[in-house]
DNA sequence: TTTTGAGTTGTTCGA
DNA sequence: GTCGAACAACTCAAA
């Protein structure tokens, strides 16, 4: 008798590509695939309101997949550990296999389960396949993590190239009979009343095809001018594959060869493609700097900024969270954010730029922000990302760069498309007075029908004196 | 071991 | 309007 395997699905919700699920199939040994809802186990990192809805999207579309190839998808809720325990006596599994994670908290309870399983008599095998290289295969000459992504990226590129991607396995036997399921609806995920999620459809399609479209829309329409076009937030030049990336449903091996691929057969998108692979390429270094260094989120990589004096500053933080901080740029981004789960890269550097710089506060908050209003929030991008734009981070920004919110808009949305879509009340406004309305003449404002203080808010701070104000504080910070 | 070159994404100032 | 320099010094990676 062949004893059944538990594939025990985490933040890799896809059946294509999937090493760990390959190497169930082979055996010929029944899979049951099991997907368990553990609130505890991420303790403050468990998902936020976001990410929640796109996860229980993708589960139902990963049970469609599974159903599709003939399975039935499990899903139970509570601790991983007990709920493992439970389906290995329900089924008599001797087997689990998993895919590999690297937040701290991930890799814990891998350890924990592997050793608490292993007493029981079942084997725990994990398997590579949500990064392109594993931590372990790339570092310096000393044999240290790198510091700092250039040679990083140099050093990967020069790497055997990663794998090509796997189709689905062709025969999978799912274990027959039924087994005790949640309802996807039980779990909780969704938001009910109310609904702030409703229009989010119209925009995502969680799973692993959605995932696809979002890839080939990219490779025949963003690539062509990505290098530049990724940082204007009006142009739909970037992929929008974050989401689907963090949980998962594609893999980034089928990124970097469909990417490759776009390369061979039009050469002249060669410089296109090898800035969108390194992009991939700062998705592998913070998550390798999250695996060597299990503090990032917490703790500033450069120790001496653990000394930076943060403001405390709700006020500040409330208008930034709900974009009124009079810096239109800085609205747009953050109720973009607020209304569609996402933002555009750029726009997060400047949003990020604003909170920490100009009003002073710690990045951690940001980072909290984040982490429960973008669909796409991942510890290793979130704290790699606020870090750098805080300056205490790897290969961080120097301090003194400090971003000019009205420089930005006036450089990367030209035309005012992006900030008139998300704050509507300066539509009217001409574009030479767009990022900075507070400089129009009355007559212009009047027209526009624009009123400061009251359908609009007048800036919160004032860039030159904030600008000064950071840079004293960062100063002092060398000194001391 | 010592030395050398380099380092995502910017802004401001003055010529 | 455009351009180059200054902004600071430090750490990292590799020769």
């Amino acid at each position: 008798m062949n004893a059944p395997i538990i594939y025990w699905y985490r933040q890799d919700l896809r059946t294509h590509d999937l090493p760990g699920l390959i190497a169930a199939a082979a055996t010929g040994h029944p899979v049951i695939p099991c997907y368990i809802l553990d609130d505890q186990a991420p303790g403050e990192w468990s998902p936020g309101g976001a990410s929640r809805w796109w996860l229980h999207h993708s589960l139902a579309a990963l049970g469609r997949d599974i159903a599709g190839a003939g399975g039935t998808l499990v899903l139970r809720s509570g601790n991983t550990g007990a709920e493992l325990q439970k389906l290995i006596q329900e089924t008599g599994a001797a087997e689990v296999y998993c895919s590999r994670h690297y937040e701290p908290w991930a890799a814990a309870l891998e350890k924990q389960l592997h050793d608490d399983l292993d007493a029981a008599g079942v084997t725990l095998k994990r398997y590579g396949g949500n990064l392109l290289f594993e931590p372990e295969q790339i570092s310096n000459q000393s044999g240290l993590p790198f510091k700092v992504f250039t040679p990083f990226w140099k050093h990967c590129l020069k790497m055997p190239e990663p794998a090509a991607p796997r189709p689905v396995p062709e025969s999978i036997t799912w274990l027959q009979g039924v087994l005790h399921s949640v309802p996807l609806d039980d779990l909780g995920l969704r938001p009910r009343q109310p609904d702030w999620a409703a229009a989010w459809t119209d925009q995502w399609q969680p799973g692993s095809q959605g995932a696809a479209k979002k890839l080939q829309s990219f490779l025949h329409n963003g690539i062509e001018n990505y290098s530049e076009g990724r940082n204007h937030p009006a142009l739909d030049c970037t992929t929008r594959l974050s989401p689907h990336l963090h949980y998962g449903e594609i893999s980034p091996r089928q990124l970097w060869h469909s990417a490759r691929q776009t390369a061979a057969t039009r050469p002249r998108l060669d410089t296109q493609v090898a800035k969108f692979l390194s992009e991939m390429g700062w998705r592998e270094f913070s998550h390798h700097l999250l695996h060597h260094f299990p503090e990032l989120d917490a703790q500033p990589f450069k120790e001496r900024f653990a000394h930076f004096p943060w403001m405390s500053n709700d006020q500040g933080l409330q208008a930034w969270q709900r974009g009124q901080t009079g810096y239109p740029l800085v609205d747009a981004g953050m109720r973009e954010l607020w209304h569609t789960g996402y933002m555009h890269n750029r726009v997060r550097m400047i949003v990020a730029s604003f909170l920490t710089k100009h009003l002073l506060i710690h990045w951690r908050v940001g980072a909290k922000w984040f982490w429960d209003t973008l669909l796409d929030a991942n510890l290793a991008n979130n704290s790699c990302g606020w870090q750098w734009v805080a300056g205490s981070g790897a290969d961080a920004s120097p301090y003194f760069r400090i971003f000019n919110p009205i420089l930005q808009g006036q450089k990367f949305d030209a035309q005012g498309e992006y900030i008139r879509h998300w704050v509507p009340e300066l539509a009217a406004m001409p574009d030479r007075y767009l990022n900075n309305p507070w400089d129009a003449p009355a007559a212009i404002l009047d027209s526009a029908g624009v009123h400061l203080g009251s359908t609009y808010p007048l800036p919160i701070v004032d860039h030159t004196q904030a600008r000064e104000s950071a840079l004293a504080a960062y100063g002092a910070l060398k000194n001391g």
